[in-house]
DNA sequence: AGCATTGTTTCACA
DNA sequence: TTGTGAAACAATGC
């Protein structure tokens, strides 16, 4: 399930296979991924056209269409992968992160879907459907991607409000990309408990999450996704921090499972 | 059976 | 304005 390093994977799908190539069809029949459009509306903006860019932000997509025509947003939500189909019907996507188990040509999940001229296809498949395609996406309402954000940008964002420092790290109008995966890398890898209050951190923890941050950005897309972090396997009942041995706590913050270390994040 | 899940949006409410 | 929590989307794995 995608953070920023399977989005990335996922636009290189795009950008090595589905540009160029004129969309002859479009399913955009499923109404809740491809909301607020009407059925048809996809398909009418972009039949005749050509995908000409993969671009992200954070966990958004976007490819710009020739013409110029308008942008198509793809959004992998938890349950997305993106796949491109040759015209044999051969497939390629963006990782084995998930769906371990999906044959080739298993298009029960598939939720929307461009045929190009030659014969090749590029699918959304999402299970859950929490994926989300549309038209013209706002994409400028997002914060700077976690994976080049500079300190002076990191410090402003963290310098707002009274919220739990990993409630301002889900947040992607402050910072785009962090999953709840790569927020409890990088407090870890900072040493800072995840519920402490915005307010109260000094400017050196401030600047060691933003170093613990495009440090775990970086090794995750090195590494080829977020399964690749050092504290993720260490998110079980039992088991140890891997840099000092004491015992990992879970809690939720923000709504979401949170686990920290009880004696380097106290 | 029951519970949890790597995401986002919307809404109610303090 | 800021923050919190729940619901909805729906499948899968433990």
């Amino acid at each position: 399930m995608p953070e920023l390093p399977e989005v990335e994977s996922a636009r290189l799908v795009l950008e090595r296979h589905a540009l160029g190539r004129p969309i002859a069809d479009v399913d955009d029949a499923d109404t809740w991924v491809c909301r607020p459009h009407r059925p048809g509306e996809i398909r009418a903006a972009l039949v005749g056209r050509q995908l000409t860019t993969a671009e992200r932000r954070g966990k958004s997509m976007w490819c710009e269409t020739s013409g110029p025509g308008p942008v198509l947003g793809i959004h992998l939500g938890m349950s997305g992968k993106v796949v491109f189909a040759d015209a044999d019907g051969r497939e390629t996507d963006g990782g084995d992160y998930w769906q371990r188990g999906r044959a080739q040509g298993d298009h029960r999940f598939t939720r929307f879907a461009l045929r190009f001229s030659d014969g090749t296809r590029l699918l959304l498949v999402d299970p859950r459907r929490l994926g989300r395609v549309r038209l013209d996406p706002p994409v400028e309402r997002l914060g700077p991607d976690a994976g080049e954000i500079t300190p002076a940008q990191f410090r402003v964002i963290m310098a707002r409000g009274t919220a739990p420092v990993k409630v301002r790290l889900l947040d992607q109008e402050a910072v785009a990309g962090v999953g709840n995966l790569l927020a409890d890398e990088a407090l870890w890898r900072a040493k800072i408990n995840p519920a402490r209050p915005v307010d109260e951190l000094s400017r050196a923890e401030v600047d060691r999450l933003h170093r613990g941050l495009r440090a775990a950005v970086a090794q995750a897309v090195g590494g080829g996704g977020v399964h690749t972090l050092s504290v993720v396997p260490a998110r079980r009942p039992g088991l140890a921090c891997p840099r000092c041995g004491a015992p990992m706590l879970r809690g939720k913050v923000g709504g979401r499972t949170t686990w920290w270390c009880s004696r380097e994040q106290a």
